[in-house]
DNA sequence: CGCCAGGTTGATTTCGCTCAAGCAATGTGG
DNA sequence: CCACATTGCTTGAGCGAAATCAACCTGGCG
């Protein structure tokens, strides 16, 4: 963990923060006040930004990196709950319910972040209702994923929520009509893939397995080739009756 | 359905949403303005207030009834996600996220709901930020509460999961000091019990049987005596690590 | 070289699902 | 009033998905 200097005359944090559909409600007067009481922070490959059952200090605003939130469970291992990444605020929920932290995010990948402070943020939202109304907003799209990422778990089989990670993770990628065979990179490990999805590891090599044999991808470290994108999305349409 | 009348000088309206923390943050002029452009409205078990899949027509303010939100499985079946009553606010996350319904919302006991179109919300909720912090709050605290849910289910054995249900349904009951052996009501049938903790009927009917056989509860058709409610914190707490 | 972290594989067990039947309470029509 | 659906729940037998336990790769790396 390092404190960097952003603040001078750079303009990259209020780019990043314009892009950003919850942040995009400021004006520029009050970008240029917030940059000013923000600090720029880097954190190393295993380091936790904040820990489960803290005090919530801030929210963090990701410029660049991956996280990976996380959240104890009483066997003393951890499950994944997700990733975040550019553009993403961490710890806002905490801040919001006034809760202390109920998880706690590990950086996976080398990260710069821009902390704001807790009061700021509170006096920001209260002031200025057009960013209350983008994190209410963010809120509630988030509350969403998380119930349809609830109702997932408890319907779909583990191969079929693999299958539907996988899709996610080829992201925009348009598997109609483009590359018949893309290759995409996983940002993460096999074990947090499997904590990811709630399955055990070796769980995890046996869905791999599985979905190889069926000649529907190709794992190879942290690449993998989707053979039959159109398998895959059936593999994840049949039993999710989505329509993507 | 039946619309009926509540608007005149009947101040139970009023009275109910002060005591809601997300409600709370209107002034009186704003409260007597807002009970104008609502429709109080009964339905009856069984009717479905908002469907999956619909555009959403604004929120619904619970003055008395029970409620099971719900979400259709591929399999033509259905989860219950969960339940709302009296002081709950329904869908108001389709609204702020500008999203279609992602569930659906089934009468569970004869209801009284006050419906507030989606206009008339957007409108106080951009021009009250204490609205919208009372809102952000809200769903910050329900989206905590869905991602310890989340953890749950992949976490907790089905057993588990049924000893903190129980535990939740004796709410402010007092277990450490109060009678011994208290009995409970359930709200729902077993069926519905079943699709909230994510299992099928025949399991929770061998789960129940389960705390039986250990002397941890008697089930009475919806009545349950909690013999040993220590046993039950613990089949709880030992799992998941909780303090309660 | 030994060591270790990350991953795979195999054997076995367990939990919860599926399918099928049975039962009690309630309702309904003849 | 009885025959018979219907609804909500329980029970049993068998199955399957994933967990668990344990061994074993494989590729760094000191």
């Amino acid at each position: 963990m390092k404190r960097i200097q952003c603040h001078e005359p750079c303009t990259c944090l209020e780019r990043a923060f314009a892009v950003c559909p919850e942040w995009a409600g400021l004006e520029a007067a009050e970008l240029e006040r917030l940059v000013q009481s923000v600090s720029c922070i880097r954190y190393d490959l295993g380091e936790v930004i904040y820990h489960e059952g803290a005090e919530c200090q801030g929210v963090y605003f990701v410029i660049k990196g991956l996280i990976g939130v996380r959240k104890a469970d009483p066997g003393g291992d951890d499950t994944l709950l997700w990733l975040a990444g550019s553009g993403d605020t961490l710890a806002y929920r905490a801040l919001l319910a006034g809760e202390r932290h109920r998880d706690s995010a590990e950086v996976l990948k080398p990260v710069t972040v821009c902390h704001i402070p807790s009061p700021v943020m509170m006096r920001m939202i209260r002031s200025n209702a057009r960013l209350g109304v983008g994190f209410l907003q963010r809120a509630a799209r988030e509350l969403g994923r998380t119930e349809e990422r609830l109702h997932e778990t408890i319907t779909l089989t583990a191969r079929c929520r693999l299958a539907h990670l996988l899709l996610l993770f080829s992201g925009d990628l348009d598997l109609e009509e483009g590359d018949p065979s893309p290759v995409i990179e996983l940002p993460i490990s096999r074990s947090h893939l499997a904590s990811l999805l709630g399955v055990r590891r070796e769980s995890l090599s046996r869905l791999i397995r599985g979905l190889e044999e069926d000649g529907i991808a190709q794992f190879n470290g942290r690449h993998v080739r989707l053979l039959h994108a159109r398998a895959l999305l059936d593999e994840y349409r049949l039993e999710s009756g989505a329509s993507m």
